[in-house]
DNA sequence: TTAGTTAGTTATTGATTACTTACTAGGGGA
DNA sequence: TCCCCTAGTAAGTAATCAATAACTAACTAA
């Protein structure tokens, strides 16, 4: 079936997108991507110039995601531990929702192979980290979060929250929901970081 | 330079670990590998029958080197607060020593292609949490952390602070040490956890 | 109706992959 | 000294990879 080219594009993405997340980013070949859309390998060559650059496509559809799913949750949310939570909920989401995440930071294509994507990411997350060491700075300011840490000591313990949840969905059998457990584990931490009423 | 099947496979299996830091796990083929060595391709497959085989043997390397330092790390040390600390301070070091540790989690030899790899990997980091989590168990019996938490959760967490520390170490510029800041978390996490002495 | 555009195919390329076969050299033990 | 085991080499193999070339069918606008 002939489709547009835009609609073409976006379902080569995301057809990556999941094939990454089942057999791994470097066994995304070209051939099994076009096998799994239904067209010839030679086709996908119509859409992009070359595969570095069917990464590059498949790297800021993540990052605009992310950013999208980051705007959403602080979309008229003003108190800063809401805001936290939310952050932090949103980033769960996405992960949940694009389960190739976690691998595609260690995959070739996005770190030996291609260092702007590399670098692309990593500003992309560390502005994560400077929106939650914000909002972490401001509850503390409130009295809401302990000062017995720095709010970029905060920001990584939640940060690492994340990244530990995720490695363990991913890695495991995936029966339990990664978003569920992840945000009972950061109601938990979150309980270690708010100042205790109790004596 | 003839050397004994020993000594070789020992060094084939020490560069493999350096080359897939350096340039990736799937990057690594017996090509790359044998002229690192100085060897031919040919001559690595009369020491190991197949790459996967190769795989097994640095697998085996890894883990072992893991339950040494726990064993190490462990060893004398009584006091449960102590232990969860020493336990996490070796985690910590091993991955510094040996930073592929992170990306050979997400390679496809280890997850799509091996799974008995992926299973062992898995066995070992479980054992690892247990360890942790009956330590915390104990801490919380002596009063010495809160019991807020589960110690199942409380395992989670700090398993979580060196997965994000390994994480943010490897995507990084690596300027700084590995040990030092994840150890340095590792002392808030604690600072939290503990029964604070204060109203 | 027709001419141009574009998404698609078939067939093939050179490079690279893991792996094999047949041969060679070198060192230790008798 | 001689011999034999073994680490190593030279020269290939089939399979698979991304990418290209030449061509075709379908849609669209004039």
């Amino acid at each position: 079936m002939r489709k547009s080219a835009d609609l073409r594009k976006a379902e080569i993405v995301s057809t990556v997108l999941e094939m990454a997340d089942q057999i791994g980013p470097d066994r995304v070949t070209t051939n099994a991507v076009a096998k799994q859309i239904g067209l010839t390998q030679a086709a996908l060559f119509r859409h992009f110039p070359s595969k570095a650059e069917l990464w590059g496509a498949v790297a800021e559809h993540v990052t605009g995601t992310l950013a999208a799913a980051w705007e959403a949750a602080l979309e008229g949310v003003s108190d800063p531990l809401e805001r936290v939570r939310a952050l932090v909920a949103a980033q769960l989401g996405v992960i949940a929702h694009t389960p190739a995440i976690p691998m595609l930071l260690f995959s070739r294509e996005l770190t030996t192979e291609n260092e702007v994507l590399r670098g692309a990411f990593r500003e992309r997350l560390s502005v994560f980290h400077e929106t939650l060491e914000a909002d972490i700075a401001a509850a503390q300011a409130q009295g809401r979060i302990t000062v017995d840490l720095t709010p970029r000591d905060a920001a990584y313990l939640l940060s690492s929250l994340v990244q530990g949840a995720a490695i363990r969905w991913a890695l495991g059998p995936r029966t339990t929901s990664m978003e569920e457990t992840g945000l009972a584990l950061l109601d938990v931490q979150l309980r270690l970081l708010e100042c205790r009423k109790d004596g």
